[in-house]
DNA sequence: AACTGCATCAAGAAATAGTATTGATGTAGT
DNA sequence: ACTACATCAATACTATTTCTTGATGCAGTT
């Protein structure tokens, strides 16, 4: 299989990711393919780290990523996991061109297309539609902000993580339990007393 | 501690590093301080990847870093440690401005202090005193490079290993044998072997 | 032809690092 | 006093990394 052939079989997922959302011509294919580099975060690297600006908009192909914040206390909060064709990136920092505040590393191996700040305006330039398609995807992970935000505010540590287990059942035995506590904001202990509990009763 | 403490505390030791090749005035260490970034790489992370121009000159404060050479066979051969108080970076590339050949990653976590291309020209400019300092720093890795070649070119394994027990007896029981004998460029199990001829005769 | 200085491959053992569980104890808010 | 969590420390468990060993091979001396 030479190189291209493996950057091909690698983009298919986010082709037809766009394609899900608006049906791509093949010009747009082409920039998409131009455009996105595949890149390799190994596990526990860096793909963007706090006081570094956000250059790079990343769709994951395999594997999975966290954003999570530092706080004064060194301890860390998961904001976001990205798996398997889920979008990550600090848009704050990516727009706005300034220093984030975030890190987002490596929880597995992962594969991730790419694309720089400088080649997404671009890419809007040369094709208004993904103007459209990013606003979208941009509303999807709003959205899904949202409702964890609202949960978090109204629920108890169970009940974030039984939605948990609806919500994101792949990665509920797939991540450590120290990354799914710090996803709920409890201690991986008392996370691990939850679980027991279910496992009582059920 | 507040950050700028942190800072401070990290910094020290290039401080000391410069003072103890040429002493530096107030204004030398006030450019140092702003110039040179703090910067944490986590094992396994690269600091330079193969492609990639080098922009940054390292100075280790704790940790290591390798640089090294991956060939056409996917073998690797280490070039370089640099551990406390070394500086490491892919010269050739940072100097020429051109995509590196070798990679840079980090064996342990390590603190390093970088300054970047750009903000090197400018302390050569603002305080030519680090012409003077740099030039005399990258002699002294010339000739140990130097002498590690000739070593190379002279000498079996088994003295090539004794000679890095000497230099880098810090080293030799800290980083795992895979990396010395890629150091050594021999396999992992010849290490082992000569590693245990070595315990016999004594 | 035998010997020396290495390499390669495979398997298993040993060491280390990462993760999970449990108990004891503490605290803030109802 | 009770609930919903946190913290700390010890232990147990699992996975990953590293090391060792044996078998085999080969190229370059002696």
């Amino acid at each position: 299989m030479d190189k291209n052939d493996l950057i091909f079989t690698q983009i298919q997922p986010l082709l037809n990711y766009f394609t899900e959302l608006i049906p791509l011509n093949a010009e747009e294919q082409h920039l998409v393919i131009e455009l996105f580099k595949p890149r390799l975060y190994r596990k526990r690297q860096y793909a963007l780290q706090e006081g570094d600006i956000c250059n790079q908009f990343n769709f994951v192909v395999r594997g999975c990523l966290r954003m999570y914040k530092v706080d004064d206390k060194g301890n860390t909060h998961i904001l976001q996991f990205a798996s398997e064709n889920w979008w990550i990136s600090n848009i704050g920092s990516f727009h706005e061109r300034k220093p984030s505040g975030l890190n987002i590393d490596a929880l597995e191996d992962t594969m991730v297309l790419q694309i720089s700040h400088e080649n997404l305006l671009a890419l809007y330039t040369q094709a208004p539609k993904f103007d459209r398609i990013f606003r979208v995807l941009i509303e999807n992970n709003f959205v899904s902000l949202q409702k964890r935000l609202l949960q978090n505010i109204s629920s108890t540590a169970e009940e974030r993580y039984l939605s948990f287990l609806e919500n994101y059942s792949h990665l509920s035995n797939r991540l450590p339990q120290t990354q799914i506590a710090s996803f709920l904001g409890i201690t991986p202990e008392f996370l691990s007393r939850l679980r027991n509990k279910q496992a009582k009763n059920s």
